[in-house]
DNA sequence: AATGAATGAGCCTTCATTCAT
DNA sequence: GATGAATGAAGGCTCATTCAT
């Protein structure tokens, strides 16, 4: 709804009936509309970061397997929740600024996780030393690129996959040593 | 002002003041408010364009300058035209869809230009063979990526320049040869 | 409302208050002040439409009744619902043409009784064999005429119902065998 | 213009453009919009009136072609001045009341020579002693009946002639002795 | 006298929020 | 807790009128 709409242009009243409520009900679980929308956007990137800290836990050591999967997994989740995503990534910069503690949280956890895992990485020498508040923007921006291309215009006719492989591998040879 | 405030938020009246014009005379020259955006829009991405297709000129044969000419062009763009930028990047998903024919041919000179030069210097042997829809993700991810969180958070207390290096040589590496 | 001030003089916030009701809850109910005004147009039309027709079945057989009893019925209506009558009568152009489905009905019904009606009487030699299409405004037009007159100058001044006999015969001569 | 729009819906923009005249030339000639309007209207009704008395006084003495007289006359008029007929006829109410003195004279007028000429043929024992207010109720009635039908529906379609002599007729016997 | 861009008061309409049931 | 009709503040837009050229 946020989603395909933006944050204005969904009205209480569709997002209401689109989760088979009434307006009343979405009012007694959400103190208003930008509180509704901060939980979804919440909630969102809670998922997308889970499933990012997965994907750097279990692709095991050697920093083309998690480069790799990190990029991959960003396809994967955008096209699992197309919705969330083009919700989340859309960047509503009032959202942002606003999201409550859990957001913040949640990213300086994802950032902690690179550093940490870069030091490690860079320590074995898989990969290059670079600052680590661009490492997520070298690997996850041309599959985030690609993405809102995808998101705004071909959602329905390409399969998003075909463009995993040469994304991912574009991604590790950025990093790589 | 769309561009600090986001399509709605921004109020005619708001922009006619800064315009130093009567809402009326603002009338006088957009039908409204949604063209007022879209020529705005318009304006900002050709304005990029015309930055994007110097840099793919002027940079000489040669695929490494070229390619890091591009990210850094993104990064410069970005920083001397910040609230374009913003509004302009921010995809307003809206916008894009309706924004006029202008707007489809900037993007398609883009993507042929980027065809080209891509089949050039892929048969010089200087850059990978990539799909060609995805070498402005490739190239320009990064620097995107990096330049929406810098205009979202740092925008006044980091200069942008300090990412252009490693942005700039990480999308190197990812299409060289 | 409309009736005593015109389409355009009528303001939704008045109307509103007249109504004992928010100018929303207004929108509640109609979806706009064009479509409030043609829900008002019908509703007028087809209570007058029901007393054209009643008074053309109950005046029983024989001409002369019948028609003074149209004539006399126009009067009546015009002052038993003067403000309704003249909004109705003003015959604003714009919300004739777009008056929904139920108008044309309305009107095609009274022309149809008319037209069997005529022929009727006029093969039982009561009435002239008159063109259908001009028998309503023969036998209407002179009341009508007066109560545009009456509406516009006289509504407070002067009794409608004097002019009831004398119109009355007037339309009955112009129009017996 | 008026005409065809009403008072409302004639933008002033639209009247200077069919006069071929700049909107500040408009403002010239007239005070404002009420001002313009009441002048067309003015004028429309002069015209009229001229062509009413004309009718009355140009049909020679007897009932009967005097009465015809006028009925034609006022389809003719509609016919030869559709545009102005729909405005003058339709009755604006805010109009009617305003519109300077001319108009109550012209009205006045009418009345008059209507009275005298009444009293004339009454004393002939041509037409029947109707109250004089009535007279041009019950003569002009049924035409101007059918002209706002036709106005409002069939202007392009049917010609107005093939009503003015079942029209004419009607008249005449409405009021003959 | 003519022009037409600029002006801004005022109106229709939307939609988040409330509250009586 | 649920409902959804009612509320009314606020914003986009129109258009008669003005005025510098």
């Amino acid at each position: 709804m946020f989603a395909g709409f933006g944050y204005d242009a969904a009205r209480m009243e569709h997002i209401a009936s689109l989760a088979n409520a009434s307006i009343g009900s979405v009012y007694h679980h959400f103190a208003g509309k930008e509180r509704l929308a901060a939980a979804l956007y919440v909630e969102g990137l809670l998922d997308y970061r889970r499933s990012f800290m997965r994907a750097l836990r279990e692709s095991g050591p050697g920093g083309a397997v998690t480069v790799k999967a990190l990029a991959a997994n960003h396809l994967a989740w955008v096209a699992d929740n197309p919705e969330l995503a083009a919700f989340v990534l859309s960047s509503e910069a009032g959202l942002r600024r606003s999201a409550a503690p859990e957001v913040r949280l949640a990213r300086r956890r994802i950032s902690e996780a690179i550093g940490s895992w870069i030091g490690q990485e860079a320590a074995r020498g898989t990969v290059r030393d670079i600052p680590p508040e661009l490492f997520y923007a070298i690997v996850i921006g041309p599959a985030q690129e690609f993405a809102r291309q995808w998101l705004t215009t071909a959602r329905e006719s390409k399969p998003i996959e075909d463009a995993e492989e040469p994304l991912a591998e574009a991604a590790w040879r950025a990093v790589r040593a």
